[in-house]
Parts: structure tokens; C-alpha cells; sequence
DNA sequence: ATGCCGGGCGAAGCCCGA
């Protein structure tokens, strides 16, 4: 099962280097982040027909995540505050359904939280713990559950290129930090730290020179459930889309987890 | 070095992202 995930930063903008992704890698499931539309603004038809199921949760100018998924899916959920009247479009949740089995997967846009000491990064740390308790309950399903998207988190110093340039930056924290540690020691595997313990690539650089100089950052991540990590082989930084016209500051990751 | 990019909105300049 092949999975990707990708902040394409704005999905009408982004069509044709979706539709070149899709037919260059054909993955099971391409997790989207950052649509920059309301619903009736995303070109799904253009989407679906790639040979995809789509689900989407969008936001007018701001935010919005989806799911495309050539297997069928259920149990879709949106949000994570599910009593909040015009919440921020940052969560969309389904069962992907396989002959004999299935998986659960989410798509998430993590807030930025920048700049700290102010209100947008109060919001980070607490859409952080909603997603956590979130989790948390998915973990007591036991199933194979499959979390991707951007976390607007550096994980660890190595996580970034210039870690002393970050150092007042939001996806920098000590307590965007714990959080997503508390996220990992609920019983979560960060996918890319599984195959390389030592090894650090970026998913994300900033519009302007840093992907020619190859500084970025690494804030896109999958984390999975025990279960669904055990069959993981590969994880992969695809940089083509970065490196053509026009691209998104971030670039897709692509896990391939076996069995499932 | 923080918005100098890039996108959305909406029709000029401001908000937002990391």
C-alpha cells in the first residue's frame, strides 16, 4: 500500500502538479493539506478523475484538507472540534475499506502558531491537544491507523537546516515539541524516523533560494499505530514537484507499508 | 534577515503562511 501526503498550498493553483504526481507514482492514497478553498471551489471532478475516490473538508482563503483514496471510503470525520461553529479546516478522518480488511487514516493541517506569545500559538498548543486525545482514542481501536500531513513541527534540532535561525519559531518550541513527543510516547512511530534513525531530509523550504541551497525544514510527517508500523518498508521525499514551476513550498512524502 | 515569496480575496492592500 502506497501512501502519500503533500501541502500543496492552494489545490486549484496546484491541479496540474497533482495530476503529474499521481501519474508518475500512483499511489493507493494521496493525502492533500492546505487546499486555500471552500468546498464548492475544489475542482473535484478534475481530481476524481485521476481514478480517485475524494473526500474533503474546505475553508474559504484559508486551510482545508482532503483525502484521495482509490479504495473505498468510510466513516469519514471532520474537525476535531466538533461542537466549534466554523472551525479551522485542518482534520478530515476515514476507514479505508479493502477486500478483507482496512486501515484508518487522517490528513491533517497542524496550525503554525507563529508568532509565539501571542494567541495564533495558544491555538497551536491546544489543536495539539485536541489531536492527541483524538489519537489517543483512535489507538484503543487496535487497527492499523495511518496519521499524515504537515505538523508545523521540527521534531528535533536536526529536523532543521539552520536549527539557531528557528529558534523563536513556533514549529520550534519546547512545547510544540512536547506535545508531539506526548503524541509518540501515547504509542505513535514517527515513519521516517523507523528506516532512518540518523539520516535527516526536508520536506518543506521556503519560497526564494533556500531549495537550491537545500535548506528546509522537516515538518511533513506520517506516524503510525504499532501495528500498521511493524509493516512499514519505505519511506520516501519525492523533490520533483518541488523543483518544477510554480511548486509549493512543501514537497509530497510517500510511505509504501506492506499487507495491510 | 522575516514576509524580500506566493496565494486568496477582491479589485488595493491586507491577511496568512513557516
Amino acid at each position: 500500500m502506497k501512501i502519500a501526503s503533500w501541502n500543496v498550498n492552494s489545490v486549484r493553483v496546484r491541479l496540474p502538479h497533482i495530476q503529474e504526481f499521481l501519474k508518475l507514482n500512483s499511489p493507493d492514497v494521496l493525502l492533500l493539506q492546505e487546499l486555500k478553498a471552500q468546498n464548492s471551489d475544489i475542482p473535484a471532478e478534475e481530481l476524481e478523475s485521476c481514478g480517485y475516490n475524494l473526500i474533503f473538508n474546505g475553508q474559504k482563503g484559508y486551510n482545508g484538507v482532503a483525502i484521495m483514496s482509490k479504495h473505498p471510503m468510510e466513516d469519514v470525520k471532520k474537525n476535531l472540534y466538533l461542537e466549534v461553529e466554523n472551525e479551522q479546516a485542518r482534520y478530515i478522518e476515514c476507514w479505508i475499506s479493502l477486500k478483507k480488511s482496512g486501515y484508518r487514516l487522517s490528513s491533517i493541517y497542524l496550525p503554525n502558531g507563529n508568532p509565539i506569545g501571542t494567541e495564533k500559538f495558544d491555538y497551536k498548543i491546544q489543536w495539539m491537544q485536541k489531536f492527541k486525545d483524538r489519537l489517543k482514542t483512535l489507538l484503543e481501536y487496535e487497527e492499523n491507523t495511518i496519521i499524515g500531513g504537515d505538523f508545523n513541527v521540527c521534531p528535533e534540532d536536526r529536523d532543521a537546516a539552520d536549527p539557531e535561525k528557528m529558534k523563536n519559531d513556533a514549529l520550534f518550541q519546547p512545547e510544540s515539541r512536547t506535545k508531539y513527543r506526548e503524541i509518540l510516547y501515547s504509542g505513535y512511530l514517527d515513519a521516517w524516523r523507523i528506516l532512518n534513525p540518523d539520516k535527516t531530509e526536508w520536506t518543506y523550504w521556503d519560497y526564494g533560494r533556500a531549495f537550491e541551497q537545500n535548506k528546509g525544514l522537516r515538518i511533513d510527517h506520517f506516524l503510525l499505530s504499532p501495528r500498521a508500523a511493524d509493516k512499514l518498508v519505505d519511506f520516501k521525499i519525492d523533490i520533483k514537484p518541488r523543483a518544477m514551476n510554480k511548486p509549493s513550498d512543501h514537497t509530497p512524502i510517500i510511505i509504501e507499508i506492506l499487507d495491510l
